[in-house]
RNA sequence: GUCCUCGUAGCUCAGGGGAUAGAGCGCAGCGCUGCGGACGCUGAGGUCACAGGUUCGAAUCCUGUCGAGGACGCCA
């Protein structure tokens, strides 16, 4: 489906390109032409501040400019009326007959309808949560998982082939310590005095782990060597860990493709490959004991490296290097990060990667594109989406979070006390990129009267209409859209007919937060629709207008059901 | 100290260089003798943190100040 959107912009270049060519406008290099949404319904539905740009090297006014493009604007079956409004805009209000047809196009495309075709069959992988497996996923595990999953929605929808994947961080300092301190909470459970290890995880989930364990296992941890003990327990750990981490999100309606394992990366070799590839390109530099990646190699060649412009080059730009392998010989995470995008880019071959990282890593951004130039890939094809940290409250005061500290809000629980729904449309209405506080007890007030369920109870009153209609023996069957010219027929139509358009919006900037807003005023326009206009009477004279606003309705009720499968929430027919 | 993100209505937040800056909640009113009132309508409420700059035009872009959060070589 083409979106109207761009093919009036592809219009407005042809009317001036006509204009340019019959001497009325003069020869200019034109431009990108803009539209967008027009801002006020007065104005009609598409706007295009396009001849206020051109003023200038046209040396004309705007108005005039607007007036000579309009003159040659080549029709379209959805274009009614185009107007030249002061001080230089081209308005375009959509043809009624257009948008009540429309209804039509929305049953026959059904599911399929505000699909686009922007990913033309590329791949994109879209990486979220991976959090490591060393306790329950936080609220901000949530934020994250409900973003990256509403974007995979949304690319899918755009024509991308998606696939969802979790990193598993199952190697490294952190699960060692996960290990020692589950092996601690064992131990103790059966009645043994041994310490939680520094910098352990002291989180009661741990408590009630060990002792699960000790009761499934009894001292069969406690009798063989120790390390030997620790290293089963993290496999027996890791196991539990992720199943729990599976279905915490799968509350929440997230279900992944595939689960990566961090470890595997070492095992079939794609980290020793990266690292000969990193060494022979002089990426590597060896220095205090450790391995580092430097942006700035040393080629023994001594051949002349690409254009490297960095300002901070006169200094020898070591504050930017960063540790592959430390000085004991571990790899650092920053190691598998390296092998991982690689599997990514080139073992796997997407044609995109994404990934949805927390604020806090804002700082490894710049270095995973960097080291994706060195191994030779274009860095453009990783996206590394940041969102910033939820901070939690409890009536005003301020909770603390992390594994670390062990005070936890887990997502579980946030989802207890307000509802898998409320809770995915609350994280997914904010833009990543806005800092979000959440005080539970007000939430938990207040999600009675989220937004989701006035979405919700749009789907469940259409729903509610077609018991009704059949009960009394009304269908849509044979409806004329024709017949629908109502303004709040037509209106919500409009809204309906804008979901192509949101998808790609969504997709082009990589913000699903518009679908939120964007179901609301669907939404709105829906309740309005249904206060003015009757859709089941028995009245005389009522069965026609009444066949074509069923079919209306069944429209609506698609393109709602799509939004509500976009976001992520269920789409009830009674609530 | 350096760097990144943010600062919009009482609260939580939208606003892809353009027209009179919007929504939900809250607040003050109004509306149902037919399809679900978890609804509809109206109103009050704003120096878009502050100061400069670019532009025909800035909430939006640039610089600085203040404030919030975050990151700064062997944690992830």
């Amino acid at each position: 489906m083409i979106l109207v959107r761009d093919h009036i912009a592809q219009l407005i270049a042809e009317a001036i390109h006509i204009a340019q060519k019959k001497g009325e406008l003069p020869s200019f290099e034109l431009p990108e032409v803009p539209v967008t949404r027009a801002r006020d319904e007065t104005f009609g539905d598409y706007a295009s501040p396009i001849c206020m740009t051109l003023a200038r090297v046209a040396r004309m006014a705007p108005l005039a400019i607007a007036q000579r493009v309009l003159a040659h604007l080549p029709s379209a079956p959805y274009i009614g009326k185009v107007e030249a409004a002061h001080p230089g805009f081209i308005n375009i209000t959509l043809a009624p007959q257009w948008l009540s047809q429309q209804v039509e196009v929305i049953l026959a495309e059904g599911e399929r309808f505000g699909q686009v075709d922007l990913g033309k069959g590329r791949s994109v992988q879209v990486e979220y949560i991976s959090a490591n497996p060393t306790g329950p996923l936080t609220v901000g595990s949530g934020r994250n998982g409900v973003l990256g999953d509403a974007l995979a929605n949304v690319l899918a929808a755009a024509g991308w082939r998606v696939q969802r994947e979790y990193y598993v961080n199952d190697t490294g300092t952190q699960v060692e310590l996960f290990a020692a301190s589950l092996y601690a909470r064992y131990a103790q459970a059966l009645g043994r005095d041994e310490p939680l290890p520094e910098g352990g995880y002291p989180g009661s989930y741990l408590v009630e782990m060990g002792h699960q364990l000790a009761r499934e296992y009894g001292d069969r941890f406690l009798t063989m060597e120790r390390s030997q003990a620790i290293t089963a327990l993290r496999e027996e750990g890791l196991k539990r860990m992720l199943a729990s981490i599976q279905a915490d999100a799968a509350a929440l309606g997230i279900h992944f493709d595939n689960w990566k394992s961090e470890r595997s990366l070492y095992e079939d070799g794609t980290y020793s490959l990266v690292f000969n590839r990193l060494s022979a390109g002089g990426w590597l530099v060896y220095r205090d004991g450790a391995v580092w990646f430097t942006e700035t190699p040393h080629r023994s060649s001594g051949e002349v490296q690409g254009e490297q412009p960095t300002q901070a080059g006169a200094k020898d730009g070591t504050d930017k290097d960063n540790v592959v392998v430390r000085s004991d010989g571990r790899p650092t995470y920053f190691a598998s990060d390296i092998a991982y995008v690689w599997d990514k880019l080139v073992t796997r071959g997407f044609d995109r990667a994404i990934y949805v990282w927390g604020a806090d890593h804002q700082g490894h951004v710049p270095r995973m594109k960097a080291v994706t130039r060195a191994l030779g890939l274009d860095p453009d094809r990783i996206t590394i989406i940041l969102y910033q940290l939820v901070t939690l409250k409890r009536g005003g005061e301020l909770v603390r979070m992390g594994k670390r500290t062990g005070e936890i809000i887990t997502l579980r629980e946030v989802i207890e006390e307000i509802g898998a729904d409320a809770t995915r449309f609350m994280l997914l209405t904010r833009a990543a990129d806005s800092q979000m506080e959440l005080d539970l007890t007000l939430a938990v007030q207040q999600s009675s009267e989220n937004p989701v369920y006035y979405v919700q109870y749009g789907h469940a009153r259409i729903a509610s209409i077609f018991r009704y209609a059949q009960e009394r023996g009304f269908s849509p069957e044979g409806g004329d859209v024709r017949l629908l010219t109502h303004p709040a027929e037509l209106a919500l139509i409009r809204q309906m007919v804008r979901l192509p358009e949101t998808v790609a919006l969504c997709a082009e900037t990589l913000s699903p937060h518009h679908l939120t807003h964007y179901a609301q005023e669907l939404a709105t326009a829906f309740h309005a629709f249904y206060k003015d206009c009757r859709v089941v009477s028995e009245d005389a004279g009522h069965a026609a207008i009444g066949r074509a606003r069923m079919k209306l309705v069944q429209a609506a009720k698609i393109v709602l059901a799509n939004t509500l499968r976009l976001i992520g929430v269920s789409a009830p027919e009674s609530m």
